[in-house]
DNA sequence: CTGAAAGCGCTTACAG
DNA sequence: CTGAAAGCGCTTACAG
């Protein structure tokens, strides 16, 4: 491999002056530094990562802690991360958190501690209370997304509110008997993203004045989606709407009518909550979120955080009416309001 | 932080002792070795990454190639690669390469350039010549997945097989008027993937004696899947069978269909590659492939490569049969051999 | 503006 | 089996 000293015998100046040039740190004359990256450039040098880390304690490179890297918000955070983070001359390092108790010690007591990141991006859900001390006593530079817990620096969306505005789309449709699909953590504080939206969808039930809101807990998953919703449909008085705490439970929410011979939107409205690539092709009603641009607010405040500074803030949503809601069928009688279409 | 002499205070030896007892390396008597593992556990004590990358020459760290990083195929590759890599202690840095000219040239130029890894997995599809050749001046043990490029080792899928058994799958059934969807990359030597697929699928059509098959280029996206094949719908003569070349793209022609009022299978029927999460709820056919377990391949192979060790091989992959295939509509006729079902 | 030299935190021949 | 010391490839006060 080329070295400092093969780039400064070739530009006639000492290792010193080359690594001024290069990193634009410290004064250098403009001759000066035109020749030494000309030299740099010609033979293909490029500063060693390992002793750049060491020499200035930097590791020009963000760890980001995923949990299954499988899901497809996820995957559309961290292309929304790399994007910020490359032309910055930073790398992405990447730590599964797995469901596997000594994998994610590992993570959390060794990987971690490695010092082979600057900053880091949390995207995991459910930290439990011992992992987010580690995490914190790290000493690093920390911004979560999507993150569950409150001790931990984030930048988030207003998860009741999101809860709020979809459950009061069904309700202005007319709709009474509403079904949530969401998750419940137990021992949880409450204020993880599903019990947040639990929350929203709650509020917004009870100031409709409706009591016996349904609510059911399975994974995030499409599977999930689809076996809590086929056991809805087929209760006695199944709900006429069913508001899905994520796109992926919508969409089996959307499978499990489809298979129980229910049509969408005239027997069930479906919403969800995402924007997920395939729910345009769905006819899915969304709270759509912005997974890219998150994900690049993220890559923005951790190298701010880095720098010391502080940037976080709020996420933005949007409601997205598309063809799998619509006022319940025969259901008219019980909507107040406005006429049907 | 704390340090290496720190440990050995502690332990009451020397940092080298320090070093021996907690990488393995050397001959070091059990008694010591235990003490000082006890008093790094104790004072939280994790080896600095820069510093045993710069002593050793090692980062232990395995960089990714990746395309877009917002497939489906990918985050599960990347799962599988995750969880190889994390117990033997290495991490895994991602490489984004977009589309972008800027982009790619600084990941190859720069980014790789820096010593950060021991070797690289490559996930990227399309990468011009000259970029295989600056991958292959990095002087890095690299592994191909799902490579497009024949001078890259690679672990690879017999991808004329696979297009050979959704095509036959197809012809078995009885059709005839059969489109593929694929993706056509303009001065390509044609070893890339969507070409051998489209190689295997003229192969089977041609020992069927079909001459006029139908084959469509687009991108592989659900998007692209949708555009290709609600335009191929509306042909005079529809074909009665698409074989797309990834469940993404068949996907879109499952939607094509239905918007263009089209019963599955009916009226048409469609077989992808991959097997998707999300096939089934399709009641997709398709040809799996088994990308967890490829990335644990990956992960394996370029240890050895890392090691001096050769581990490449073939990849395995399986029809999956559902419901989206089955003899064309009123075209018992055009079938040859077994009789209806 | 530029160079010599110390130092970043480990690892590993080399001695013993 | 263990320690002293050189060295990995940079960076950065410190002089000049």
């Amino acid at each position: 491999m080329t070295g400092i000293d093969d780039v400064a015998r070739a530009a006639g100046v000492s290792a010193a002056t080359v690594s001024r040039a290069l990193s634009g740190r410290g004064r250098i004359s403009d001759a000066t530094r035109a020749r030494v990256r000309a030299a740099a450039a010609d033979l293909g040098y490029v500063v060693s990562a390992a002793a750049s880390a060491l020499a200035t304690g930097r590791a020009a490179n963000i760890g980001v802690v995923v949990p299954l890297l499988d899901r497809w918000f996820f995957a559309n955070v961290l292309d929304g991360i790399a994007s910020r983070l490359t032309p910055r001359g930073y790398d992405m390092t990447l730590y599964s958190m797995s469901m596997d108790r000594a994998q994610r010690d590992g993570v959390l007591d060794v990987s971690l501690r490695r010092g082979r990141v600057d900053g880091l991006i949390v995207l995991s859900l459910t930290l439990a209370d011992d992992e987010v001390d580690r995490l914190l006593a790290l000493d690093l530079p920390v911004v979560g997304l999507g993150s569950t817990n409150r001790r931990l620096p984030a930048l988030r969306i207003d998860d009741v509110a999101v809860a709020r505005l979809a459950t009061e789309h069904l309700l202005a449709l007319g709709h009474r008997r509403i079904a949530h699909l969401g998750a419940g953590y137990p021992g949880d504080p409450g204020l993880d993203i599903p019990s947040l939206r639990r929350h929203g969808f709650d509020a917004a039930m009870a100031d409709a004045g409706i009591r016996d809101s349904r609510f059911v807990a399975t994974d995030f998953t499409i599977d999930g989606g689809y076996r809590a919703a086929r056991a809805l449909l087929r209760e006695a008085e199944p709900p006429t709407a069913i508001f899905a705490a994520s796109d992926e439970l919508a969409f089996g929410a959307l499978f499990a009518a489809r298979d129980e011979g229910r049509d969408v939107p005239r027997d069930l409205s479906v919403i969800g909550v995402d924007g997920h690539e395939m729910s345009d092709f769905f006819g899915l009603t969304t709270i759509a979120q912005f997974p890219h641009e998150q994900g690049e607010r993220a890559a923005d405040a951790v190298l701010a955080a880095v720098d010391g500074r502080t940037e976080l803030g709020e996420l933005s949503f949007r409601l997205v009416e598309r063809t799998s809601t619509s006022a319940p069928h025969g259901g008219l009688a019980e909507k107040s309001g406005a006429p049907a279409p």
